[in-house]
DNA sequence: CTGAAAGCGCTAACAA
DNA sequence: TTGTTAGCGCTTTCAG
């Protein structure tokens, strides 16, 4: 009757309270066979009674495993981060796993304490999004056994599993696109350099400028702060002005649209533009935003799929999973789309 | 020189590398006194060339504290939820805790499921936004200890601390304002009418309307499903076509946004609106939409905090901090303000 | 100032 | 089918 303290109740409390032995208490908690039904349920009605619930620090401890994984993203406040994260979310909780969420900034140095700190607490498994793509900067303390995807950026020399999106291919497509309607001076804005997607889009707008026989015209800003309306000014509408504008994030889009409007500008009106990442209310701007579509959720969805195939035991070399994207075409790009 | 396995080392093997007893090394991992400079530098010394990292499971299990706190969300998609999660990881991180994150998609069951999973882990605390305030859906299967913040939501009969913004004042000078420019027919839209915030702001809209001598008409819906077109135009823009319209969250203002569009309605232009909850491209819509902006970013950091002072000690009733809104004045709601 | 030994709650050898 | 006995990695009395 009587429980120890006023605490929670544990495996001993139950095992006492059911006249089992703890380890008899403990193969029912887990389903084990060689239990008799008779104590099985004995044991199973205390476990009720008690409310008890295992303490899952100290399964993980014996397991040497903690059912939680890490979650590391640059920026929450990103639609497209937002939504890959519940992807991965869920899966994990299908799974019977927690994830530990834990946002970087952009800055590796605070990504790979944050790592750090992860492992500490031995996740089973990590997804990041990298804020940095040039070196592998985290690979060094991953122990042995934790395994890691990689989402949206890919690290130049690493072999973790990754999920990303055609890159190149799409910002491609959307830059001839643009060319199609007979622009000339298309500029690509992007931030970030270093990155892998940054890099990949640009490479993607070169080829399809170079396709169309245009000269390529990249403004890249090492960090989103610095495009500001006087930089548009500058860059974007000083002497050889664009006629046409392709962002190339979430976060050069919005800084654009709203530097533009600072400037009396209207994008999609006054001048064309185009977007790499679409955003729930593109469709309700006027003009309304063309936009290549990031299939969030799945990206998430594949990396935390990946890594519980190797939490159950997938062997093999890593594995990268590219996702295609969708070109939403509204009316900023020039084209005259019936909604 | 030889650690044990080809695993983690553990303190053990730092103390035997060391030369010094178990107990010495844990003290100086934690900072302890009574340690000779000499072999603290030696431990220290050990710690660096092992790579050692203490295992937090193993700290927790024994100190009886994980170093975790819980959140639970029903929708992370919200920008509103987004960025309050951030500031709660933020607030976290700075007390050297980690943050395991949960959705409840607004489903009390599934809230009190993934409850009761991070009650296993063992949190030490827990910030929630609750999926139904009409009861306390979930006090008892909080342990003795775990201190638990709510935000966004109050819930109607539990004492934990809380953080709202004040719903009710704010909705009701929304609606004076819109009664002010003149309408009459203002219409109040919202969705899941069980919760807390969804009754404040149609207490203030009443409010709002009566000291205008006007009469309220408020059209909820019990699920955000329902909002479709068919139903806008049956409810808003049927026989007593509303002259004015209210949306009492974003995911009715979004819903509601898209149908008019659908129902060949410009929002602002052909017929005033304003939103509570304000969001990125809000300004950046035509006409530019008024909106109500809660401190999102404020919330989640207030109601971390009031979390960390529990967890540090702090004894005594629940707390509740109420923050204020504000009313973001641009053209929809029939201003015609500058930008 | 230091160390041996006990134990947090659980699981897994190894007997019985 | 069961129970006894060790630990997982760490902190912490309580002696030296």
């Amino acid at each position: 009757m009587a429980i120890k303290k006023t605490q929670v109740p544990t495996l001993v409390d139950v095992a006492r309270e059911a006249a089992v032995s703890l380890k008899t208490a403990s193969r029912v908690l887990n389903n084990s066979k060689n239990v008799s039904e008779e104590k099985a349920n004995a044991v199973r009605a205390v476990i009720e009674r008690l409310g008890y619930r295992p303490n899952e620090l100290a399964r993980g401890l014996k397991a040497q495993r903690s059912a939680a994984i890490g979650m590391i993203v640059p920026n929450l406040s990103d639609p497209f981060t937002a939504n890959a994260v519940h992807a991965v979310q869920e899966v994990a909780r299908a799974n019977g796993y927690v994830v530990i969420l834990a946002s970087s900034g952009g800055d590796p140095e605070l990504e790979r304490s944050e790592i750090v700190s992860l492992v500490g607490r031995q996740i089973d498994g990590l997804v990041v999004a990298p804020a940095d793509s040039r070196k592998d900067s985290f690979g060094d303390i991953i122990p042995n056994g934790v395994h890691v995807v990689t989402f949206d950026q890919l690290l130049r020399r690493a072999d973790f599993d990754s999920v990303t999106v055609t890159n190149r291919r799409s910002a491609r497509e959307a830059t001839e696109h643009l060319a199609l309607h007979g622009y000339r001076r298309i500029v690509a804005i992007g931030a970030r350099p270093h990155l892998y997607t940054c890099q990949e889009r640009v490479a993607g707008y070169r080829a399809g400028m170079k396709a169309a026989s245009l000269e390529a015209r990249v403004c890249l800003v090492e960090h989103e702060s610095i495009l500001t309306p006087a930089w548009l000014r500058g860059q974007v509408l000083g002497a050889q002005r664009a006629d046409a504008i392709f962002t190339l994030n979430w976060v050069c889009t919005m800084l654009t649209l709203r530097g533009l409007r600072k400037l009396g500008i209207t994008a999609g009106r006054d001048i064309p533009m185009l977007s790499f990442d679409d955003f729930d209310l593109a469709d309700m701007l006027t003009p309304g935003l063309s936009a290549v579509l990031q299939p969030a959720e799945m990206l998430g969805r594949e990396a935390a799929m990946l890594l519980f195939e190797r939490l159950k035991g997938r062997p093999g070399p890593s594995r990268s999973v590219v996702l295609p994207t969708t070109l939403n075409l509204r009316e900023s790009c020039g084209c005259d789309q019936q909604h």
